[in-house]
DNA sequence: TGAATAGGTGATATATTCATCACATAACGC
DNA sequence: GCGTTATGTGATGAATATATCACCTATTCA
C-alpha cells in the first residue's frame, strides 16, 4: 500500500481551521487590491475574537506550510500568500476524485436505502432507538 | 468578518488526517474496480497499524462529514464514497485561488530577500544550514 | 437456541491543537 | 540612549484528536 506524499500533511492539517483560511482569505485579497504584503499586526487586527499571539501561531503554522512567507521590511513584517501548496492538494489528490463528481452520489442514494446511523451523525436515526440503560 | 462557510469544517477537519484520506482512495479506487461498497471488515485490514476501534472512528468522521456514505447488507457493512463534498471544498475555496498559482510566487520569490524565520520553520529556505535533526 | 462472524459502543489514556499571559527582541524617531 | 511601536518566544493550561481495551448488539447458519 503506497504511503501517502506526506509531505502535503502539513498543508491538510494547516487547512483545518477555518481561522487560518481566513488568514489565506485575507491575504489573497489583499493581493488582489495590489497590495502584495500584509503586515502581521493587521492580520492581527482582523480576528478581534483571537489573541495576538494565537494569530501568530496560526501564521507559524501556515508558514510551516509554506501556504504563506513573511519578509521583513522595517519594523513589520510583510506576509505573502503562496498558493502552490493548494494547487499541490488540487492536482494531487482532488482532482483524482472528479471523475466521481458527476452522477455517482445519485446511484449512489439509490442503492443507500437503510444508512447505518453513526456514533454521532445527528442524522435523524429511524425509529429504531434502542437506548441503553 | 463574515464567519466561513463552517458547513464545510467537517469536510476540511476530516481531510486533515493522512488515514482518513487513504480510506477515501481505497474507497475511490474500489469504484474504479466495479466494486461499489467496500466492507468495514475489509477497510480495518488494510490498516493494519491501527485498530479496528480506530478506523472504524476514522470512518465514523468520514460520515458526519458526509464524505463517506454506510448501507448495511446482511451482517456486513459497505462504505461508500460520495465525492460531493470534496468537489465542494474545490468549487467554495481551493478554486480561488487558482489565480494565484501563476506566477505569483516566482515574484514573490524576487521581493522575499530577508525571511523572518518561525519558530519551527522545518522549510529549509536555501543552502543555509538547518541544525534541527 | 446457541456458536461464529461482522459490526458498534463506553470508558479511558495520550498526543496534538489552540488559546492565554508575561516577557524579550528589533526598528524607528526624538 | 530612551520611549514607542511591531513583532517574537517560553511557560502553560483547556479542549480536541487519536488511539486502545473490554464488552455489547446484530446477522447468519447449524
Amino acid at each position: 500500500m503506497a504511503p501517502h506524499h506526506d509531505e502535503l500533511d502539513p498543508v491538510w492539517k494547516a487547512l483545518a481551521n477555518p481561522d487560518r483560511r481566513s488568514i489565506l482569505d485575507l491575504l489573497r485579497e489583499a493581493e488582489l487590491r495590489g497590495r502584495a504584503g500584509t503586515p502581521t499586526g493587521e492580520l492581527v487586527m482582523a480576528f478581534p475574537g483571537l489573541s495576538r499571539f494565537a494569530v501568530m501561531q496560526h501564521l507559524e503554522v501556515l508558514q510551516d506550510a509554506n501556504l504563506v512567507v513573511a519578509r521583513r521590511d522595517g519594523r513589520m513584517v510583510l506576509n505573502y500568500l503562496n498558493a502552490v501548496p493548494i494547487r499541490a492538494i488540487y492536482e494531487r489528490w482532488v482532482s483524482r476524485f472528479e471523475g466521481q463528481w458527476a452522477g455517482a452520489l445519485l446511484s449512489l442514494k439509490r442503492r443507500v436505502e437503510s444508512r447505518v446511523p453513526s456514533r454521532s451523525s445527528a442524522a435523524a436515526p429511524r425509529g429504531k432507538e434502542h437506548s441503553r440503560g
